[in-house]
RNA sequence: GGAGAAAUGGCAGAGUGGUCGAAUGCACUGGUCUUGAAAACCAGCGAGGGUCACACCUCCGGGGGUUCGAAUCCCUCUUUCUCCGCCA
């Protein structure tokens, strides 16, 4: 959510970058800036009534304590219009600030220069592109008929105990999935990032926190017997964590990691590309999260960035790395970097790391700030990214690393595997 | 799940209807003193709104109510603690 003060201020200009998402703000910019006003003006009026009444009852008061009895009466018989004014200025007061608030909540971070203007992810900017694509053998398959080969992944068993897009890891491919998960945490932790385990399920105020709510509720599973949401990303969990917290300047930067699974409804998504691994309504993730001074946040992302593509690297998978364009850059984000992988057998890039940017917009909605220099509170930059999300690594080192007799496990895996070979 | 107790500033902890945004202690910040540090002493020290700046308004777990007036009384929700039950 952008700061209203942000928004009195700098008008032209959000209006001017928010046309780079394909967004004409002017309207929304408009009415947020008069609902400000008019809010305001209530609140002075307000104020200043209620003021007269902490009077009239100090006096009250006063007399009361003299003995004046009548006097106190009559005084007290004044108030009831008062009562009535600041009643109705009170009504009046929470209806512009609910309005001002759905407004606020209705308007996209706003771009870092560096967004490229785009429609959609075709206009994303490549920045970068590394690894070698392998060739592959004629009979090579995709991921999902590889887990059925060799046993890994069992998709119907998921179907007959929960539905489809809860596959089941079996065997090797179970174990696979736990040494993905201990060695992208070790990569993290070993960046700085302290390890975490945060709930799966949040309460309301969390998913308002980072934002699911109140326009994203259908996204998430709703536990509706204790209103509580299943996590879609431990961003949620991982970011709440600061939510109402005052940081001292020093504690700064902190980072998170955390594995947890992540529940999407992923409501009407069906068809060839949500295949196998490729779109599934469980599934596990490593997540990294920063919360960092404002000076030093675009420093951390470039940060970020380099984590991610070393994991890559050291996973010998072909990547790039994609700077995204204003139509599909996210709402909170004011920049994103995607990481693909080349799934050699599908012969498509897949998206295994989203690196973002949210700089005050986030920690504005959490309150999230810190004690500046001068010894005033102001608002931290948050930043995530997934360190990494598991099913599309799976799906592209099956493919990548598979030969005619079977498929080899990353050396860099190895230790955690546990074996080198799945035949 | 049942019975009882509680929730106050960064922490501890006073405060049961008016002068309380809130005593006191600790922590923290600045100063005096000191070669330096400690101690001692002095001063400052919660958050949000509002204002050019003041004034002013709001906040004592959340929400609602009673009252001229609520940290204090009532209702409700949440959380914590103790006991019982259940339990990996």
């Amino acid at each position: 959510m952008l700061q209203v003060s942000y928004i009195r201020e700098h008008k032209e200009e959000i209006i001017k970058r928010l046309a780079i998402r394909n967004l004409d703000s002017k309207a929304l910019i408009e009415n947020v800036l008069t609902f400000d006003e008019e809010r305001r003006q209530l609140q002075t009026k307000l104020d200043s009534a209620k003021a007269e009444m902490n009077t009239i009852s100090k006096e009250i008061g006063n007399l009361f304590k003299s003995g004046e009895v009548e006097k106190a009466n009559t005084l007290k018989s004044k108030t009831s219009e008062l009562k009535e004014t600041i009643k109705t200025l009170e009504e009046g007061l929470s209806e512009k600030a609910e309005g001002l608030k759905i407004e606020l909540y209705k308007i996209p971070n706003v771009p870092n220069p560096l967004v490229p203007k785009g429609n959609s992810d075709e206009d994303n900017l490549e920045t970068l592109r590394e690894g070698e694509i392998p060739t592959l053998h004629k009979d090579a398959l995709p991921h999902w008929e590889l887990a059925k080969k060799y046993d890994l992944i069992d998709f119907e068993l998921g179907n007959k105990i929960t539905g489809a897009g809860f596959p089941v890891y079996k065997g090797k491919g179970a174990r696979l999935q736990r040494a993905l998960i201990a060695y992208f945490l070790d990569k993290n932790t070993s960046a700085g990032y302290t390890e975490y385990q945060l709930p799966h399920l949040v309460n309301e105020a969390s998913g308002f926190g980072t934002g699911q709510l109140p326009d994203k509720e259908g996204q998430m599973y709703h536990v509706t017997g204790d209103n509580l949401y299943l996590i879609p990303t431990a961003e949620v969990p991982g970011t709440n964590i600061f939510r109402d917290v005052i940081l001292n300047e020093n504690e700064l930067p902190i980072g998170v990691t955390g594995y947890t699974p992540c529940f999407r409804r992923e409501a009407g998504s069906y068809g060839a590309h949500v295949r196998g691994l490729n779109r599934l309504h469980q599934f596990d993730k490593v997540e990294i999260i920063r919360v960092e001074h404002p000076s030093k946040s675009y420093e951390a992302l470039d940060g970020m960035v380099g984590h991610v593509q070393n994991i890559l690297k050291e996973l010998k998978l072909p990547y790039r790395i994609l700077r995204l364009c204003g139509g599909d850059l996210t709402f909170a984000s004011a920049l994103t970097y995607d990481f693909e992988v080349f799934s050699a057998a599908q012969e498509r890039w897949l998206e295994v790391s989203s690196v973002s940017n949210f700089e005050t917009f986030q920690s504005n909605r959490l309150k999230l700030r810190f004690k500046n220099g001068e010894g005033k509170n102001q608002l931290a930059h948050t930043l995530n990214g997934s360190a990494l999300a598991l099913p599309r690594i799976l799906a592209s080192i099956l493919e990548n690393y598979q030969t005619e007799d079977g498929i080899n496990v990353p050396d860099i895996l190895i230790p955690y595997t546990g074996f080198d070979k799945i035949d």
